[in-house]
DNA sequence: GACAATGTTACAGT
DNA sequence: CACTGTAACATTGT
């Protein structure tokens, strides 16, 4: 998924619809995507909904947390009475439950009533994500949120990112894509967040000065903040949770942008794999 | 058939 | 032990 941007909305919906609200029953329909015992979290109010980098948490009444990351493909759709009428994208949903729902969860209805199909999918299509049922005070035990790095719009600070980088020998997009090093920075943003900051996405963290990382640290926020407005990017199978996509990836800088000609020079657009990731970037704008 | 895809993690090497 | 780079996970679409 979804990165910072696409999660934080996922998590809006989630508040939105589920804060209040309790499970009533969990149909595991892939093992491998749901870790636990699943009657810990059941008929008992659902309080919080927090997100960490790009994990989310679901806390319940009874001190029990619900930890999920969704990886490259989850979706977390939210159905019921009053939402079933909003249509969803079915080129990026299908049927629900579908080929790909891992874990469906039945919920009381929103105005509490019993029987009126208020439901929860987890989809994901390459089954690389995850939920894990965990005590409120040791979800900062499980492996990625304890070694998750300070992240934007919440502790990580323009002096502390200066810090990170000038101490990393590796290169910059690797650098701030590393989740330890820093939470919730994915490709496209790393992109074109490079790109806003005219900085090249090959150069060694370490080269960077501090007025560089200055502006890449104001980069990174803007892109995010505008990814936020637009509702997250859906280039590939990331929906809201209502089941509606977002539009930032009409709106990317240098993303998926092999090619085409640069917004500030005209050059062409290049593509090069770093890290093992898909790389754009404008060859002249970003020395 | 080859390759790439929003992400993390295990492992090998330095 | 810390850091770095690469392969692997599972599935689909081009």
């Amino acid at each position: 998924m979804p990165e910072l941007p696409e999660v934080e909305t996922i998590r809006l919906g989630l508040q939105k619809y589920l804060v209040g609200h309790k499970i009533l029953a969990v149909e595991i329909l892939n093992p491998k995507s749901f870790e636990g015992d699943k009657n810990q979290i059941l008929a008992s109010k659902i309080i919080d909904i927090r997100r960490f980098g790009k994990g989310i948490v679901i806390d319940f009444e009874n001190n029990n947390s619900l930890a999920i990351h969704i990886k490259m493909t989850g979706q977390l759709i939210y159905r019921d009475f009053k939402t079933k009428n909003i249509s969803i994208d079915k080129s990026k949903v299908g049927e629900l439950p579908g080929k790909h729902t891992r874990v469906v969860f039945r919920l009381d209805s929103p105005a509490g009533r019993v029987g009126k199909n208020a439901t929860l999918y987890f989809n994901d299509l390459r089954k690389f994500g995850w939920m894990k049922i965990v005590k409120t005070n040791e979800v900062d035990k499980l492996p990625f949120f304890k070694n998750l790095g300070p992240e934007p719009f919440k502790d990580l600070t323009q002096d502390l990112f200066i810090k990170i980088v000038s101490k990393s020998k590796i290169s910059i997009k690797p650098l701030i894509m590393d989740q330890k090093k820093i939470g919730g920075i994915g490709n496209i943003y790393a992109n074109d967040a490079l790109f806003l900051a005219r900085i090249n996405p090959k150069r060694k963290a370490k080269s960077l000065d501090s007025e560089e990382c200055k502006v890449l640290f104001k980069s990174i926020i803007k892109v995010m903040e505008e990814s936020l407005k637009y509702g997250g990017s859906s280039e590939n199978t990331y929906v809201n949770v209502l089941g509606t996509t977002g539009d930032y990836q009409r709106h990317t800088l240098v993303y998926g942008k092999k090619g085409e000609k640069c917004k500030n020079c005209g050059s062409e657009i290049e593509r090069i794999m770093l890290g093992g990731r898909g790389t754009f970037f404008c060859p002249r704008c970003q020395k």
